[in-house]
DNA sequence: CTTTCAGATATTGAATACAATATTCGTAGT
DNA sequence: ACTACGAATATTGTATTCAATATCTGAAAG
């Protein structure tokens, strides 16, 4: 399953469902920056018509997630260096701020289930193909949990978008599992912290995450050329 | 003219410029939060059909200023005080940091052009009854244009996404000339800080500036119900 | 006088249809 | 070969149409 916690149990129609589709596709790098979005294709391939993909794309679009040109359709967004370093640095005081309120209003049962998390993406097969792909739908949901935990759902809400707008260069750009063993150690900080009720470290350590996935990111990009996959273009 | 920076000269058809007029109302107020949107009245009104109506509703759902139930179209949102409140904070952080990359990144020109604002919104005629408007469109301006010397695209989107989505209920809610005063002196001291330079504070008055405007809406709240007039609901 | 229910009407969500523009492909000219 | 151009094709943006559902209206029962 791809990434997805936004929708969680009934659809709301078909538009709705196309949205969740395509946007799943652009999270998980399988639709990459760049690709054309032909609405001929897409409806075809979801078998409904051109009018709720063209909602759909609309909605994706308010996100930022794709782009329209006047008479040329939508693609899917690409983010320059620039603009994923600004991105960051949002998330950065977003997430300090969610982590920190989150700390302070957290409960038990939000302890065990982001502990449950962190546990699975710790325990995740080293060996499995998959690898890289599971752990960072592990990492949205540990991240969407425990901001959850602040009960702010703007909050939230402001979070994952920022969150998503990235999600495509990370995956996109981290084919090494070196990553893996440096993110579990800064979770773990992150939740020590959270745990213990200590706001001021969480955020801390929140905000030091953020920038040690930029620069992971910032370093993988300068050694890698982007390929366009595209397997929904026509 | 209503509150609009964000489509500047061309519009990229008619679904853009739905968008543009609905988002107006629904900003300025003239459309209030709850308010139902009958998708062939809008249509009508506008001289076009149903299907690029919906694709605005349907940006303007991503955005979180209209809500769709199923079968039951869209309506305004309505957004709880508890929401409100969540908003204001997010803003508070969002706002004290794009005010102090901005105090650090900002131009003669940017400062000339922020002072030309502010001193509108002194100069403004006291006696116009259109005052309480006028002002606050000067004032999205004015936030606008100050976060926009920052130079940083993404934040500034963020930044008037969070503005907008309360921006209805401070029009709807200060019908008292009396906040305009205050707001100027807040403003006034937010611009001293970012002309001199002093980027913490400047982001430190901003984030005075949420929470004082924050308090005065709270307070007016609970002194007032709410009309709905839905001048566009058939 | 209020509540319940059935038929009439309005509204939504989606498919289809169609005009306008972009893109592609083949041809001709250098 | 390579480029310039123009017809053929594809794609977009919007209007129109249609089935399904929600809402309204008003009469009948309590």
């Amino acid at each position: 399953m791809a990434a997805s916690s936004d929708s969680p149990i009934a659809v709301q129609g078909l538009q709705d469902a196309v949205y969740g589709s395509i946007r799943s596709s652009i999270l998980s790098g399988s639709l990459p920056p760049g690709s054309r979005l032909n609405q001929g294709s897409l409806a075809a391939r979801f078998g409904v018509s051109r009018v709720p993909v063209r909602e759909a794309m609309s909605r994706l679009q308010a996100e930022g997630l794709v782009v329209l040109r006047p008479r040329r359709g939508f693609t899917v967004s690409y983010l320059t260096v620039d603009e994923i370093i600004e991105v960051f640095e949002l998330r950065m005081v977003v997430e300090e701020h969610a982590t920190a309120v989150a700390t302070w209003r957290r409960t038990q049962a939000d302890i065990g289930a982001v502990a449950e998390i962190l546990a699975k993406m710790e325990g995740l097969d080293r060996t499995d193909p998959g690898l890289l792909g599971n752990w960072a739908d592990h990492n949205r949901e540990f991240h969407a949990r425990l901001i959850a935990s602040a009960g702010r759902s703007k909050l939230s809400e402001v979070a994952l978008q920022l969150g998503d707008m990235v999600e495509p260069y990370i995956r996109l750009r981290s084919t090494r599992s070196a990553g893996i063993d440096l993110g579990n150690n800064e979770h773990r900080a992150i939740f020590e912290a959270f745990a213990s009720g200590d706001a001021d470290k969480a955020g801390r350590m929140a905000r030091l995450h953020c920038d040690s996935v930029l620069k992971r990111l910032l370093k993988e990009t300068a050694s890698s050329g982007s390929e366009k996959t595209g397997q929904f273009a026509k």
